[in-house]
DNA sequence: CAGGATCCCGCTAGATACTG
DNA sequence: CAGTATCTAGCGGGATCCTG
């Protein structure tokens, strides 16, 4: 163990993943991320529509399943299942059973799901902010050409 | 122009527009953005495989298509030239024919692109620094419940 | 060199119905 | 409430061939 122990230091620190690459797992994780819901759910679950004070510092917020399906609105049950899960298995998120009844399933951010949210809160907002701008180059650019 | 500039700001400011609503233009928008091949050519066009002074700089880079194909492995020439049209519709590239013989097309991030590209290099990041957890969650998940 | 056109397969994701 | 199961249409996207 300790053979290997100075090599994947140097590699953390130097990152040798390389998303360009087509072979690379981060190549295959940034597919992931890259996907219609996913960005949606952490956005959610970091804490509301938009800035709060809850994602600013850092924490996440437990949602139960329904109240996500509320607030991503289009989303299937199928759909936030499937992303849920993958996220669950990627440990993005945790995903917490209350026996009530009926029962109780709640999720939440792990340290990590949260430190990825921020970014992800980021694109959220930059959609948000420029989507004027994108729609009016859209509409400019389809006169000129079309 | 005057006359919207003043409205214009304000729903800027306040960012009345929300991802979050299945018929918001910004949903569209951040659905577009979560592509699969998007990030990568942001983050080309954006500089380099890791932070280079260029993209901390905010600047630029001018790319041909061919220097793109290679250096996003694993895009097919349709993908390539689908998604940078999309970008150049919305207003995030631009793209210069220089009439050499043969034929020479460069491609560069416009402003907005640039104010984009930040935090898709950050995106490209996370999952390069953080594909090593990942995959040690996803194994210990399978091994746990498989 | 930088694509455009065409064919076609596979998987995604929506709709619908059902359940512990 | 919180899902699961099944079916299917649509289209994303690769392969291939062609061109200014």
């Amino acid at each position: 163990m300790a053979t290997t122990t100075a090599a994947q230091r140097r590699a953390q620190a130097k990152s040798e993943f390389d998303a360009f690459l087509a072979v690379c797992p981060s190549r295959q994780l940034l597919e992931r991320l890259s996907d219609k819901w996913v960005g949606l759910v952490l956005c959610a679950l970091g804490g509301g529509s938009f800035p709060s004070r809850a994602g600013e510092r850092g924490e996440s917020r437990s949602m139960r399943y329904s109240e996500l399906l509320r607030q991503i609105a289009g989303v299937s049950p199928k759909m936030l299942t499937q992303t849920l899960r993958s996220l669950e298995r990627d440990g993005l998120v945790t995903r917490s059973v209350v026996a009530t009844v009926p029962v109780t399933v709640s999720y939440e951010l792990t340290d990590l799901g949260l430190s990825l949210h921020v970014t992800m809160r980021t694109l959220k907002a930059w959609a948000e902010t420029h989507v004027t701008d994108v729609l009016e180059r859209r509409t400019a650019y389809d006169e000129q050409s079309g």
